[in-house]
DNA sequence: CTGAAAGCGCTTACAG
DNA sequence: CTGAAAGCGCTTACAG
């Protein structure tokens, strides 16, 4: 049924050792003859080797995990943002020969399962909570490389790739800092003193220290990361901070909520109220007005994340310190100058 | 190092082939009190199997393979829609206890490889063009059971459930009619005699029959599925049809793209013209107006996909007749009476 | 209800 | 440059 390696090995006449050496590359061991003949017997056969017994007897299961939290019941892909990691991710994996295993974590306690069962190389972890890696340890990743993109966790098991939270702040604060804006809402959801969301609110307050601009704390509004969220947001907005002018929110989704909830109460944006959102998500480009926000860099954190984590694995020494991933501001149409007062 | 059968069973002073049977549930083979024993020092153990060496010994590997097209160097999930049934898929595979290999295919030359190397059970393939599944033979898919998702292929390896696409397009144009349009535009990309789009025209066209409307063919519009396209024709759709007053589009990437095309264009969505997508996407709520579209049941369709599969895996025969999932038209704001002419 | 033996398809020292 | 033997961690008939 299946084409074995000793069926190959029977075919041309060598030992299954051989044929193995030659499909793993091992070339020194082998004579250039046997090596064309081994291969080419190969192909007619249509040799496809098995994953799990090469898995099993080797160290290597060239096996990537990819966990992602989701609720009980719920698909895994939450953000978009997510999703296109979880593509770039597969992308950079399978140009490096690996495979992967993707898999939703409904509860902390199956991340040994899911490490374990398949033995994998090592895993990333995608989308956790900064306090869910904190709480991974030697004995719940038992000897498999782990890595957190976006975390700012000081776990050392799971040192990752993240984005520039505070510069990517920081450059939107400016932009409307530039634009005259004085009263800026921030709006996200809500944080503690380390964090994704903590770094973006350092960044924007940095903005404002650095152009010696005051700014008043009761411009935060802490909401959650949806659009229905950020349309309540929106509605109320002026009648909650009536001599704001412009908003920087935490994420796109947000951000466009809060666009249409302040267009629905009559405010224009950009011309009454500037908006600026976090992310670049393809969506962006497809609302009216466009949003003006800070991009991520996708490609470049997947394929850090998975550099970090294969060169870990093949050199046997995990990263010692996070790489932080540049991102930049795209200006489009939802940012204009301040009114005038 | 790794926990191991053996040193289970050895704990527990019983063979390994019982602690096998203890862990695989066969329960009627094993005294009740050696089962609650065997358990607990699994537990105690942190016993985790090894799925590559059940793999390998069993017939089964509980691996299912989830095969996405991508483009060589580009990263797998092209639309939102993609990816969200890749995370449906997921979790319904999870909740039946199987794993997920994701997997992108830039050439079919690999399907092969994906498929056999890991001892899949089975693979669902997601967004292949119908000539690519019609491709697959035997040979390629190697006794691997495999099922394609949304496609109209008549390839007996790989039936599967499809979105009503005929009924969501008649119900859409029917939606269309019953307003009053009677030059309704047909946008889309270029389709044959056979496969989604082709379906989609078909009900189209049903709908008007059944009221006894004519249609005119010149109101079919090919373009490619992208935003930017749809922002062109809605541009100069007024020029081309100018007594045209609703547009269909096969996807609401391109619905959206269109209305704001029409908008720049100084038509107003939906008193000049209504617009009707396909898909609904979370998008659909985020646009100004809100856009009508054609409802695919995603969670419906993965559930579908995944129990069709098992079910074949499990009770060894395949699917006869593909299974078609219901649709909807959920209505919004880009759809209106059409206007007095 | 329980076990000893063979085998799944590979790779890895070890010899020559 | 090539090979025979052992072993990776399980499951599967086969016996008892």
């Amino acid at each position: 049924m299946r084409v074995r390696l000793r069926d190959v090995a029977e075919r041309a006449g060598v030992s299954p050792m051989t044929v193995s050496n030659v499909i793993n590359g091992n070339h020194a061991r082998v004579s250039p003859d046997t090596i064309e003949r081994v291969r080419r017997i190969a192909d007619e056969l249509g040799y496809v080797p098995s994953a799990s017994a090469r898995s099993l007897s080797a160290r290597s299961s060239r096996l990537i995990g990819l966990l992602v939290p989701t609720a009980d019941e719920d698909s895994l892909m939450i953000s978009p943002h997510t999703m296109a990691m979880v593509g770039q991710i597969e992308r950079e994996l399978r140009r490096l020969g690996y495979h992967l295993l993707l898999r939703g974590i409904s509860d902390l306690g199956e991340v040994t399962e899911a490490l374990q069962s398949w033995s994998l190389d090592g895993a990333i972890l995608l989308g956790f909570l900064d306090e869910e890696v904190d709480s991974l340890t030697a004995t719940t990743v038992g000897g498999v490389r782990v890595l957190a993109v976006d975390s700012y966790s000081s776990n050392p098991l799971t040192v990752g790739p993240r984005s520039d939270d505070f510069a990517g702040a920081r450059l939107a604060a400016r932009h409307l800092l530039d634009l005259g804006h004085r009263r800026i809402v921030f709006a996200g959801p809500a944080f503690t003193g380390v964090g994704v969301v903590h770094e973006r609110f350092e960044g924007f307050r940095q903005a404002h220290a650095e152009i010696g601009a005051g700014w008043d704390p009761r411009l935060v509004e802490t909401v959650n990361t949806t659009h229905a969220d950020g349309l309540r947001l929106g509605r109320g907005l002026l009648a909650r901070h009536p001599r704001t002018t412009a908003v920087f929110a935490t994420a796109d989704i947000l951000a466009i909520g809060i666009m249409h909830g302040l267009t629905e109460s009559g405010a224009r944006v950009p011309d009454d109220v500037s908006v600026v959102g976090f992310d670049d998500l393809d969506l962006c480009d497809y609302v009216v007005p466009r949003l003006t926000t800070v991009s991520q860099d996708i490609a470049a954190k997947a394929t850090t994340a998975v550099r970090m984590l294969i060169d870990a694995i093949e050199k046997g020494t995990p990263p010692t310190a996070p790489v932080t991933v540049d991102v930049s501001l795209v200006k489009r149409d939802s940012t204009a100058p301040a009114p005038q007062q």
